[in-house]
DNA sequence: TCCATTTTATGACTTTAATCATAAAACAGA
DNA sequence: TCTGTTTTATGATTAAAGTCATAAAATGGA
């Protein structure tokens, strides 16, 4: 989002997370801009009994762990690579210069946040609905227009294991499987040897 | 939170809404910033069966509404006037011009979405485990840090009805009741005549 | 002050997703 | 290629919130 070279020219470093690494922690304070050069990262949390809600997916070019960086608040959330990822990691003083000095890039930041704050509307407004069918279909219908869910001949191909269905939608995976199967037999989605296409 | 004078400087202009009164609906194009001067003000979506979800209630020196302004989009959800309520309106333009010319608003603009965020972050997270105690517990704890509620002798007065707090929670309102008194017996809340203190 | 409406309340019952158990298929790493 | 792990899958059962019915208390207008 913000040009690579600018991150840099204001002390940004690349660092390395494999896949599985821990970025950040929920509960820590925030020292970093973090921005993705490579790779995949999410941000969830674990309740009590191990069960895991991911808040958001990013991808390469994405910033990620903004909010409480603004706000010098605790992280509500970890972040971790999904895939081996490359990150940029820019001190938060240098961040703030680099915004004061670079009133273009506020805006791109606000954009950023209201994008992310619509995103989190529509799902809290579907995740309370409670239809498994709804929240399912609209997260997908989301991932279209905001993940890079990639088309081909047979519509689009959501990338997304029942699982991180699940996890995104507050949804078990088996009720995310009968979901799927039942929106096939709608004939709202295609499933194509257990690859799901919209 | 934008002062009044910067906005009137550049145009804004008041008007009142009676208590229920649309302000602007879902699926419209924004054409507004919204300030709060006095009054409350709510937004939420009605999903097909007429069942309420509130995503936000917002107070005097409050704006909402941004980010469907800042990205073309149309309104995800309504917002309604909880009660008579006196709304600052200035037009995107003029708005956007104000932001140009003011870098300083940015920083505020932005602090702004994050702490919003943050709370649908929050909340999202606790939705998703679908306990009702951790849910209402929850938006209660936020409530005392960001809504305006009231100290006194018993705690802090949750000034929610249980039917708004099921419409913020995605709970029934028998739920949220039935809920209330559990924490109660818990001794994590107090019950005075009908009143909710924490 | 009276009356209609809203809010809180409670019990009975129903529905639906979670849970538990189990397994086949696919995938990834050695 | 083999093997352990992950992903998808399905059936049976359970638990928990939703639904429905009903009503008392509180509130707010007229």
């Amino acid at each position: 989002m913000i040009p690579t070279e600018l991150l840099e020219k204001y002390g940004a470093l690349k660092k390395v997370f494999d896949k599985m690494a821990i970025i950040f922690e929920e509960g820590n304070l925030p020292a970093y801009y973090y921005q993705i050069v490579s790779g995949e990262v999410k941000m969830s949390n674990y309740n009590d009994d191990g069960r895991e809600f991911i808040q958001g997916i990013f991808y390469k070019e994405q910033s990620f762990g903004e909010p409480p960086l603004f706000l010098n608040q605790n992280y509500p959330a970890n972040a971790i690579a999904v895939e081996d990822s490359e990150v940029l990691l820019l001190s938060k003083n240098n961040f703030m210069k680099l915004l004061e000095e670079n009133p273009s890039v506020s805006i791109k930041i606000i954009q950023n946040l209201a994008q992310r704050l619509y995103y989190k509307s529509v799902m809290a407004a579907e995740m309370s609905t409670q239809e498994p069918e709804h929240r399912v279909l609209k997260l997908m219908d989301h991932g279209i227009a905001y993940f890079n869910f990639q088309k081909d001949e047979n519509g689009y191909l959501i990338n997304f294991t029942r699982q991180q269905i699940g996890d995104l939608t507050g949804l078990r995976v088996e009720t995310v499987i009968r979901t799927i199967k039942a929106l096939e037999k709608k004939g709202v989605l295609k499933i194509i040897n257990r690859k799901v296409y919209r």
